[in-house]
DNA sequence: TTTATTTTAGCAATCGATTGCTTTAAAAAT
DNA sequence: ATTTTTAAAGCAATCGATTGCTAAAATAAA
C-alpha cells in the first residue's frame, strides 16, 4: 500500500505564500519570524494535518532522538523492567526507544547493533548475550561516533559507561546470612563463566566462605546451572551426595531457586530447617512460594532510570571527554522463609 | 558529543572515482554496475567502515522499515510476551520496532502515536489504555496512510487489523468449569468496562449462568477490581456477605486472584474445597502458589508472531483494499488445584 | 569495418527539513 | 525627511541515498 502524500511545510508554505524556510521557523519557534505569522502558520499546520517528518529533520539535524537498546530477552523480568524504567525517562526527554533482543546469540547481537548504526542512533544500551565472544562490535559503535553504555552483563575489558549491580557484594551477603543461620555446607549454582555477573556472583560466594574460614568444596559448586532445569538436575546430584549441602545458592536466578525447591519438596526434605534455599531476582513469585524464597532484589526498574539519566546528564551534555563513568548500584538482599530457620529448631 | 563524519557513499565513489550512483547501486545490488566494479566499491565500502544511513536511505524511499509499538506497559508479563512475539518475527524480516509505552494514560498514548507518525513508520500495532477516551488518533494514524493493528484492548468502533482473544469463550468456559465443579455462588471480579476485553469476559461469565440457569446476583459482580489490592478488598466484602460466595472467578488477572487466595487463606477458608478461584492469564506464579491456581493462558508470545505475520502477509503486500481483518486466538483454560474439588468431598 | 545493441557509468533531481546568508521591509534614530 | 538599525522573509545549499534519464563504452551483429 503506497503511503498517501502528507502535508510538507511546502504545502503550508505554498498555501500561506510563504518561503518553508519560515515555515520551519515558526514550526521550531526558532525566531525571525512575527508572531501574526506565526500564529498563521500554526493554525494552518494543524488545518493541514500537519506531521513532521522526522527522518529528514533528523538527516539534516545530523542526528536522531532515538536510543537503542539491546537485551537478551525482552520477556525476562528483569530486562522488561530495566526497559520499563528506560522508557520512563527517555520518553520525558522526547526521546525514543528502538528495543532489539539478542536473543543469546552473539551473531544476532551483531546484526542488532549494525542495524542500530544504521539508524544512526544516538547511544546503544546494551546487556550483552550469554554466549559473548568478542567486543568488536561493540568498538564499532565507538568508532561510529554513538555512545555506548552497559549495563549488567558487560565486557569489562571494553572501557565504557557502565550501570552495574555489586553482584559481589550482594551474593557475599547471601552466603553470609546462610552462614549466620547457621547453614553449614552451602552449595552453590552457578551461571556461565564468561557473563561476569555469573562470575562475579561466584566471587562473592568465596568471599563469603574465606572471610568465615568456611573450606571452599569444589563438589559442592555447580556450573552451569542457569535454568529452572539444568539446577533441579543439579540439586538432585547434590542431595543424593553421601555429604549432601544443608543449604543451596542459586546464584544464577530464582527460576533455578524454584528448581531446588522442587526437587527438595518432593524428595521430601524440608525446607528452610534441613535445607536453606537462596535466589536471585526478587522475581514476583519468590514471595509466594511455601516457604518463599529468600533472593537478591536488583531494583531493575530503578536501573533503567539511573542508565538513562547517566546519558542525559553525564554523557550527552558534550562532555567531550567524560570520562567513562560505572555506577555501581547495590542489590539488596531480601530475606524470607527459605532461609530463616527457627532458631528454636537450631538448637535441637 | 559530536558525532564524527562518517563515511558516505561519496566518500567510496571518490576514492574510486566513481560516481556516488554507481556505489549504491552496487551496494543494494540493482544491477548496471560490472561485476568487477561492484566487488571493489564492496571490498572499499568494508575498508572504510561505511554503514547506510538509514535516515536518508527511508527518506528517500519514502518508507521505513520500522513498526512502532504502544502498549500500556512494557514491563507486564503478557505485553512483554507480545513484544517479543512480535521482535521474533519483525527480526527475521528485517523491521525495527519502537516501543513506547502509555502507561495506561491516553493523553501519552496520544502522544506517542504523534511520535510514531512522525517517525513514518509503516506500521502501529497497539493496545489501547485502560483510560480509552477516543479514537481521534487512531484515525490519525490511518490518515495519515499508516497501517494499524490494535490487539487485545481493541477500540470496537473503528474498523481496522484486529489479532484478539476470545475472552468472552475463555471466560464463558472458565465459569462453565466452576459450575461443573459444583460450586453455586460464583463471584465475578471486573476491570474497567470501557475496555473490550474486560467486557468481553463479564459477557462470558453471564452467558456461562445463563446457559445452566444460574440466577445472576448483581451483589456478588464486583466492579473495578482489577489489581491485586483493589481485588483483596472486593473479596473481603464478598466473604464477609451473610450469604458469601463459594467461588471467585478473578477475571481482570492473576494478580487478582492471587490476592483472593491471600485472603481467603487469612480467613481460614479452604481453597478449592470452600471457595474456588480463577484467574486469568497465565502468569508463571499461578503454577506454584498452594493451590495451585486454575488460569487462562493467553499464548501471548504467538499472538505477537501472529500479528507479526499478519502485517507481512496480509497487510504489507500492497493489497491495496485489503479488508480489515479479526483474527481471533481461542485462548486456553488451565485446570489447577485452586478449582478442582475433590469429588469425594462434595458429597459430603 | 560499420552499424546496432547492450552494458556500464554519470548527471541531476528528489525525499523534507534546516540554516547561513542575503534581501527587503519595517521601525527607530537622527 | 533621511539615515541607521532591526526585524522578517526569501534564497539556496545541505544532510545521504536513490533513481529516471542520458551519455559513453563495450560488445554483438551485419
Amino acid at each position: 500500500m503506497k503511503t498517501p502524500k502528507r502535508t510538507t511545510i511546502y504545502d503550508i508554505a505554498k498555501k500561506l505564500n510563504l518561503n518553508a524556510s519560515s515555515v520551519s521557523r515558526a514550526l521550531n519557534n526558532s525566531g525571525n519570524v512575527s508572531e501574526v505569522t506565526k500564529k498563521l502558520i500554526l493554525k494552518t499546520a494543524k488545518e493541514l494535518n500537519y506531521k513532521q517528518n522526522s527522518l529528514a529533520s533528523n538527516l539534516r539535524k545530523g542526528h536522531n532522538q532515538t536510543i537503542g537498546v539491546i537485551v537478551p530477552r525482552v520477556n525476562q523480568n528483569f530486562f522488561a523492567n530495566v526497559i520499563a524504567g528506560l522508557e520512563e525517562v527517555t520518553y520525558q526527554k522526547g526521546y525514543n526507544l528502538i528495543i532489539c533482543q539478542s536473543n543469546e546469540s552473539h551473531a544476532r547481537e551483531v546484526k542488532c547493533v549494525n542495524t542500530l548504526i544504521n539508524q544512526h542512533v544516538s547511544c546503544i544500551i546494551i546487556s550483552v548475550s550469554a554466549d559473548f565472544e568478542d567486543d568488536t562490535h561493540l568498538r564499532n559503535i565507538q568508532e561510529n561516533g554513538i555512545q555506548l553504555i552497559q549495563f549488567d552483563r558487560v565486557d569489562d575489558n571494553l572501557e565504557t559507561f557502565k550501570v552495574l549491580n555489586d553482584n559481589k557484594q550482594a551474593s557475599e551477603d547471601a552466603v553470609t546470612h546462610l552462614i549466620a543461620q547457621g547453614y553449614q555446607r552451602i552449595a552453590l549454582l552457578e551461571g556461565p563463566q564468561n557473563l561476569n555477573i555469573f562470575k562475579e556472583r561466584k566471587e562473592g560466594y568465596l568471599s563469603a566462605l574465606r572471610k568465615h574460614n568456611y573450606p571452599i568444596l569444589p563438589e559442592l559448586m555447580k556450573e552451569n546451572a542457569w535454568t529452572k532445569e539444568l539446577s533441579a538436575a543439579a540439586t538432585k546430584k547434590l542431595l543424593n551426595m553421601a555429604h549432601p549441602p544443608d543449604a543451596i545458592f542459586a546464584s544464577t536466578s530464582d527460576f533455578s531457586a524454584l528448581g531446588v525447591l522442587e526437587v527438595a519438596t518432593n524428595m521430601g526434605i524440608k525446607v528452610p530447617a534441613e535445607l536453606g534455599i537462596c535466589g536471585y531476582s526478587n522475581e514476583a513469585f519468590t514471595e509466594i512460594t511455601s516457604p518463599s524464597i529468600t533472593t537478591v532484589d536488583q531494583y531493575s526498574v530503578s536501573m533503567g532510570k539511573t542508565i538513562a539519566n547517566l546519558y542525559f546528564q553525564e554523557i550527552k551534555s558534550d562532555n567531550k571527554d567524560a570520562i567513562p563513568k560505572i555506577v555501581s548500584i547495590k542489590p539488596k538482599l531480601i530475606i524470607r522463609s527459605s532461609t530463616l530457620r527457627n532458631k528454636d529448631e537450631q538448637r535441637i
